[in-house]
DNA sequence: GAAATAGTGTCTATCAGACAATATATC
DNA sequence: GATATATTGTCTGATAGACACTATTTC
């Protein structure tokens, strides 16, 4: 290993953050505006850079509270609280036109929430369907707001966000990081159909999310804030890992 | 976001690799041997700088060429080819003694070769079953060779390596990438009792992967380079998504 | 009562795992 | 023939998906 600390190449390393919730049965990414250059104006994931002594996961908690006010897996937290992963790393050399940065990206799953922070140094800040974002069908779904792609490779980086949402939820129990503290089977099952992009059978839902050992937990209470004949509250069980999974229907 | 170009705290961006490969029915990883400070004399995954105008799967091919003559993905290679993939990035800042490195681990999956090429800057280079690099069973499995853990971060990045691709044979064709170019059922279902340590049902597991439609080509040649009876010959096929899952089996 | 959502039960096709039986090689 | 591996087939229990039916609320 070539290991010359007076000469490595010099590099930024950067967090970026795909920030999803759902949000009117659409799942929604946190966007911000761009203040300066380049790609002043164009949206962009929120991000910033890592400090000196700081470590990554630190850093993407740091930027996740500052546009959020979410806090990543606080164990006494009385805010809400969010899950959050590394996602994947983006470093080729021209996806920054000013200089060198490696961007590791995180993503955070969080419960809908009143409407974005913005807060930090984000010039604006919404929340917009992924499709929309993402420009899916040619470019059809991208509305006035939001005419062109996202700043830098942000573009990708969300898609390969949303796709670890989509497939993570089948084997995990993680698609209850969408939800608030305590809520119903009917609740969790539009989680997925909003993350999916597809509707589920109500019936072999509850089936299979009930029938799966600590998945789900009663709390005893019942609501009807749905309308229609009282659910019953659950709060997320201990398990991570669902086995059998909750598989994707084919397409 | 802060983009103060003139002002970023300077970072080293390094690859790392978790080479995996199947030797005598043990999943074993490439570890080459520190020939300078810091952890002088220890074992290590193999690794470098990233170059200034390199990308980072670039430079993550570039070691792997240089340390096993393995090309990741060639696509008219003669070359051995190798399956090659981002794992995860560790960025703790005292990871590394001397300054503040990022580290973009990959993981290489790969037939099993002749003998590791001590090539490159590597001291000395050697294929060791994972259980014995990682010091399983509180260390007793570590051998004479392997008193001490691996240098840095490097079992932590060994162990998520070792995780990655035990679950991702599971819902993908991954497994041919441990396998030469043809293969028998056999030969695959040896990959996977190493890969997970258990052993399985030949009968069960023979018809599973034949009935997965693109996952195995019959090239229309037999082998009987195990005994018995002459075995089919395979290639991979265009499958890369496994459905449904070759699953392990519960511990 | 109509409409909406929650929850239970039933049927069927498919699949995983256990294992009998046959095929074809080497020793 | 003994032994080893390959390959096919059979049986059983679990599960996913389709869907009938009941329960309990609001309008």
């Amino acid at each position: 290993m070539p290991y010359d600390p007076s000469a490595f190449p010099p590099f930024a390393v950067t967090v970026d953050l795909v920030v999803l919730t759902v949000r009117r049965h659409a799942l929604c990414a946190l966007a911000v505006r761009r203040g300066e250059s380049p790609y002043q104006g164009r949206w962009a994931l929120p991000g910033g850079f890592v400090r000196a002594d700081e470590d990554l996961s630190t850093a993407a908690a740091r930027e996740l509270t500052e546009e959020t006010g979410l806090r990543a897996h606080d164990p006494v937290g009385q805010n809400p609280v969010a899950h959050l992963e590394q996602l994947a790393t983006y470093g080729d050399p021209q996806r920054d036109p000013r200089m060198r940065v490696v961007s590791v990206a995180h993503l955070a799953l969080a419960p809908d929430l009143p409407s974005p922070t913005a807060g930090g140094d984000a010039h604006s800040a919404r929340w917009a369907p992924v499709e929309t974002l993402l420009g899916v069908n040619d470019g059809l779904a991208r509305d006035a707001d939001q005419a062109a792609p996202l700043a830098f490779d942000h573009d990708q980086i969300l898609a390969d966000g949303v796709e670890r949402a989509r497939s993570k939820i089948e084997y995990s129990s993680l698609a209850t990081a969408f939800c608030p503290p305590e809520f119903t089977v009917g609740e969790l099952r539009r989680v997925y159909e909003a993350v999916w992009g597809v509707a589920l059978d109500p019936r072999n839902f509850h089936r299979k999310v009930t029938g799966t050992p600590g998945f789900l937990v009663p709390t005893g209470g019942t609501t009807t804030r749905q309308g229609g004949r009282p659910a019953q509250l659950f709060t997320a069980g201990g398990a991570t890992l669902l086995n059998p999974p909750m598989l994707r229907p084919e397409v």
